[in-house]
DNA sequence: CTGAAAGTAAACTACCCAGTGTATATTAGG
DNA sequence: CCTAATATACACTGGGTAGTTTACTTTCAG
C-alpha cells in the first residue's frame, strides 16, 4: 500500500522538488532564492535545509529528477534485408522523442543557464547525463558493414542527421523561439531529414 | 589627428568596457560585480558609473560592442550559368566566417547565459542583432526560380543547410565541447554539407 | 598658471541571499 | 494518550551587491 501511503515528510520533499522546478523554470537557478522555494512550497525555510543540506545539493538533485523523468528507451536492431528507410524512421522517432520532449527540452533550458559559464562541471554533468545514445550509432555501423550505405565515418554521419533534427526540433524548443512541435510535425520532420540523409548516403544496389 | 589623440576619458571608456568584457566571459554577467569591474579597469568604481549609469545600460552596450566586432557583411549573387557547389560555398564561407568567429560565439555564449531565463528581451534582442542574413535565402531564392534546385520551400532548405553547418561548427562550441575549428575543418565542413545537400536538392538537368 | 572637468579612494546605504539556531507546534505510531 | 520525529516561525550571522556621497587629486586646454 505504498502507493496510498506516504510520510508527511515525503509530501513535503515532493512539494520542495516541485516548486524548485517551478522556480527554477520559471526564473532561472541563479534568481531563485531558498526563501522564494520555501514560500512556493509553503513549508519552511528550515524544511527545506531539512532535507536538502545545500542549494547545491537540490540543484543537482533536481537534474536527476528531471533527467530521469525524461528517459525512454528504444532498441531497434539492423536489418539488412528490409529497406532502410522505415528502420531508421523508427530509430529516429526514438531519439527524437526523448530530445524534443518537453521535459527533457525544459532540463537542457535551465542546465544551459547554470552550466554556460562553468564549461569543466558542464563536462562532468554532460558525461553523466547525456551518455551518448548509441542505438543509431550501432545501426549504421551495421548498415555500412552490410554496403547499405556508403562506406562513411559513422561518427561523422551519425551527427549529420541529428544535426539536422535539433536544428528544428531541438535548438529553437531550448530558445523558446519556436514552440515545441506536434507529434505531426516531428513526423514529417524526421522523413525529410531521412530523405537527405539517404539521398547522400544510401548505396545505390 | 584622432587617431592619436584620445582623451582620458576615453582611454577610461575602452578600459571599462575591455574589462567588462573579459569579466563576463570568465565569469558570467550575473557573477560580475561592478566593483569587479572597476578593479579590473584599473579605475575607481565612480568612474564606471560615470560612464555608465548602470550595470544594465552597462550590459548593452558591451552586446553592441561584441556585435559590431562580430560583423562582416558579403552578397553573392546567383549565376545561373555557372555550377551550384562553387557558388554555395562561397555563401556559406561568409556566413561560416562570422557564425564560427570566436568573438561572435563568445557573445551568444553569455547572451544565452544572460538571456535563458528572459524569453521575451531574448526575443527582442534577436530581432535587433540576428535580423536574419538573407544572402543565402535570396540565392535559394534564385535558384529554385532558375530550375536549378527543385521546387523547395526556400525557408526549409535555408534551414537544413544552415542546421547541418551549427550542429557542426556552431553549438559545440558555444557548449565549449569542441574547440574552434580551423580555417580547413571549416572549410570541410562547408564542402560535406554541400554536397549532401545537393544530393538531395539539386534537379538532375 | 589656473580653473573646470574628470578621476580617485573609501565609506556608506539599503538591500538580497545562503545557511543556522532555537523555541514552539504539529503529527503519527505504539 | 504519550513520545519521538518532524515542521514551523523568526531572528540572526556573515557575506555580497548596486549604487551614492564626499572630500580630495590629477589632468589639460586656454
Amino acid at each position: 500500500m505504498n502507493v496510498i501511503k506516504k510520510t508527511r515528510s515525503e509530501l513535503k520533499r515532493e512539494a520542495i522538488i516541485e516548486a524548485t522546478i517551478e522556480a527554477f523554470q520559471m526564473n532561472g537557478i541563479n534568481e531563485t532564492s531558498m526563501d522564494n522555494i520555501a514560500e512556493l512550497a509553503n513549508v519552511s525555510k528550515r524544511t527545506v535545509y531539512n532535507h536538502f543540506e545545500s542549494k547545491e545539493k537540490l540543484v543537482t538533485q533536481i537534474f536527476r529528477e528531471m533527467w530521469i523523468k525524461s528517459q525512454t528507451l528504444s532498441e531497434v536492431v539492423f536489418h539488412a534485408n528490409q529497406p532502410l528507410k522505415p528502420q531508421l524512421i523508427e530509430i529516429l522517432k526514438g531519439e527524437m522523442c526523448a530530445m524534443a520532449s518537453p521535459t527533457y527540452i525544459e532540463m537542457v533550458r535551465f542546465a544551459l543557464g547554470y552550466f554556460i559559464h562553468k564549461p569543466d562541471e558542464m563536462r562532468d554533468y554532460s558525461d553523466e547525463f547525456m551518455n551518448a545514445d548509441t542505438t543509431l550509432k550501432r545501426w549504421l555501423k551495421a548498415a555500412v558493414k552490410a554496403q547499405k550505405l556508403m562506406p562513411i565515418d559513422v561518427e561523422s554521419a551519425n551527427n549529420k542527421l541529428l544535426n539536422l533534427l535539433k536544428g528544428d526540433g531541438f535548438w529553437p524548443q531550448v530558445l523558446r523561439r519556436d514552440p515545441f512541435l506536434t507529434e505531426d510535425e516531428q513526423h514529417n520532420l524526421i522523413n525529410d531529414c531521412v530523405d537527405m540523409f539517404l539521398a547522400f548516403y544510401q548505396t545505390s544496389q
